[in-house]
DNA sequence: AGGTGGACCCGAACGC
DNA sequence: TGCGTTCGGGTCCACC
């Protein structure tokens, strides 16, 4: 599931290959990727752009072209981008669309699932994008202690699902949100308003440590997340609670448990992380 | 208004 | 063995 690391990884990895390219091809095949508009006009937008940079804004994959147009990539579940040299395209039943670069290379966007997005944004619009959608850049100057807690503040909902919702920090999903509440110690019930300043500033450092071990081992691959080379990440081996029920805590041995938390399968570890501060 | 739960999608894992 | 059922995941949307 790729969530801020597994996105980063690929952007690192596409980045050398798709800056300067020209796109010179754009086939897509699935009406629901760029809905709801037409795959053809997406399509048709794309031809003959070239590549200005490729950036990331929480989970997103931002692609920005030299004439300012943007292509927001949003990966889901199981979407997965693979960068296939000249004469290495092989038939795929998952393939969702493909681009032919001007040096030949072809980029096919991979989606069991037909969750993924595909979305054109102008220069112009963008900020009004991301800002009825996301939360500050965990990575970035701006996730500091005090917006945090302002944004805890007065929320009577668990912490972990204050942590997943997007508009209070951007890129963590199911996996990084247990790993970072594991790393501050903090239950993922206890109530979002309720944290101490202390406890913010714990939860702060940690959002950003559980990212930065994610980005450091190109991500985790637990099922299909492949980098765009088709390369697993290996985080996997490095989850400290993450899909762990009743294996020991790294820090004190106890048994992990799993709980529901707002419908989501959530990892954690019951002496380490207690209901009470 | 904030919180919750269903819809979307489909393969894998599970239960009988 | 073969079938049907459940699960999960991010985001949006309807509803409370």
């Amino acid at each position: 599931m790729p969530e801020l690391p597994e996105v980063e990884t690929v952007r690192s990895s596409l980045a050398p290959v798709l800056t300067g390219r020209r796109f010179d091809a754009v086939e897509i095949l699935d009406l629901r990727l760029t809905r709801p508009e037409p795959p053809e006009a997406v399509a048709a937008a794309l031809r003959g752009e070239r590549v200005s940079r490729v950036g990331r804004r929480g989970k997103y994959l931002v692609v920005e072209f030299e004439s300012g147009l943007h292509l927001l990539v949003h990966l889901r579940m199981t979407g997965t981008l693979l960068h296939l040299p000249p004469g290495t395209s092989s038939a795929d039943p998952y393939r969702r669309a493909v681009v032919t670069l001007d040096d030949g290379s072809d980029i096919a966007y991979r989606d069991v699932r037909r969750f993924g997005t595909w979305q054109l944004v102008a220069a112009n619009q963008l900020d009004a994008f991301w800002n009825g959608r996301l939360g500050p850049e965990p990575l970035g100057r701006t996730f500091t202690s005090r917006r945090l807690a302002r944004a805890l503040a007065g929320r009577r909902a668990p912490i972990k699902s204050a942590v997943l919702d997007q508009r209070t920090v951007a890129g963590l999903g199911n996996i990084y949100a247990d790993e970072a509440l594991w790393r501050a110690r903090i239950h993922p019930l206890r109530p979002s308003g309720d944290l101490t300043a202390e406890e913010v500033a714990r939860l702060r450092r940690a959002v950003k440590a559980a990212l930065v071990a994610g980005i450091d081992k190109q991500g985790a691959t637990l099922r299909d997340y492949r980098d765009p080379r088709g390369a697993p990440g290996r985080m996997q081996e490095a989850l400290r609670v993450y899909g762990r029920t009743g294996q020991p805590c790294p820090r004190c041995t106890w048994p992990v448990e799993k709980i529901q938390v707002g419908g989501r399968g959530t990892w954690y570890c019951p002496r380490c992380q207690k209901r009470q501060p």
